[in-house]
DNA sequence: ATAATATTCAACCGAACGATTGAGTATCTT
DNA sequence: AAGATACTCAATCGTTCGGTTGAATATTAT
């Protein structure tokens, strides 16, 4: 029940939560690169790379045009914008401690629990 | 060689992009609540909600008070707003299409690819 | 004391993820 | 025509993820 499909919120925020596509990110606001330009600064393979590009794409966050045997990507910034849109509605949050008012004067004090049983792990 | 850890950033994107923590984070800004309160509008089982309660609660967007056998959850904004001035960086980047000099007039053309061996899939 | 309630934990499962390696294909250079 | 270059694809691997179920435990109510 895994629906990465149809939310695109969320697709753009696993796209970014890697640090390697948001370094990839990085590179091509600075400038448009093929793939083997953004593989360059990495230690993962090429083919890694190369994925990671598909992923961005996928989430909409990068397009390619092929020029000959070359992918030139270059940053599609819309939908990091939209993801940005939908944190700013937690920009300055009033953090209201006291959760309930039952809970005024009463200190969370956390019990110890039991010794797990550990049945049978292999 | 997942790093997850000591990536704050990456945490609050993925602990984000799952759309069940988001809703999460949407009825915390209204309210603190239980996770018993906070499990009622879904679908999942009450130990699934607990679990995304515990993954928000690492990615340092949530806090509980434990108040007798009732856990009260408050949202902490500070990191969502960390992880959305990352974002507001890409906010109206200039789209340079071209990626390259020589792109200049040339067409996309996607080549056909062959077709895969598909070897031994079971 | 017993039972109901609120919650975590442990074990498990299948799907997705990030990476690798090796092969396939298109394009450019010689 | 060969060879180098740019890239994707397929297969595989180990880990993480989101979910389930059932047991454990603490707290509150009867």
């Amino acid at each position: 029940m895994r629906e990465t499909t149809r939310d695109p919120l969320g697709r753009v925020f696993s796209a970014v939560a890697d640090p390697t596509r948001r370094a990839i990110l990085a590179s091509l606001r600075r400038r448009p690169a093929t793939i083997s330009v953004l593989a360059e600064p990495f230690d993962i393979s090429f083919s890694a790379v190369s994925k990671h590009v598909i992923a961005l794409e996928r989430a909409g966050l990068l397009r390619r045009e092929i020029v000959g045997r070359e992918h030139h990507c270059h940053l599609i910034a819309r939908p990091l914008e939209e993801a940005a849109d939908w944190l700013e509605r937690y920009r300055g949050f009033r953090e209201s401690r006291l959760a309930a008012p039952e809970a005024r004067g009463l200190e969370a004090r956390r019990p110890k629990r039991r010794q797990p049983k550990r049945s049978h792990r292999v």
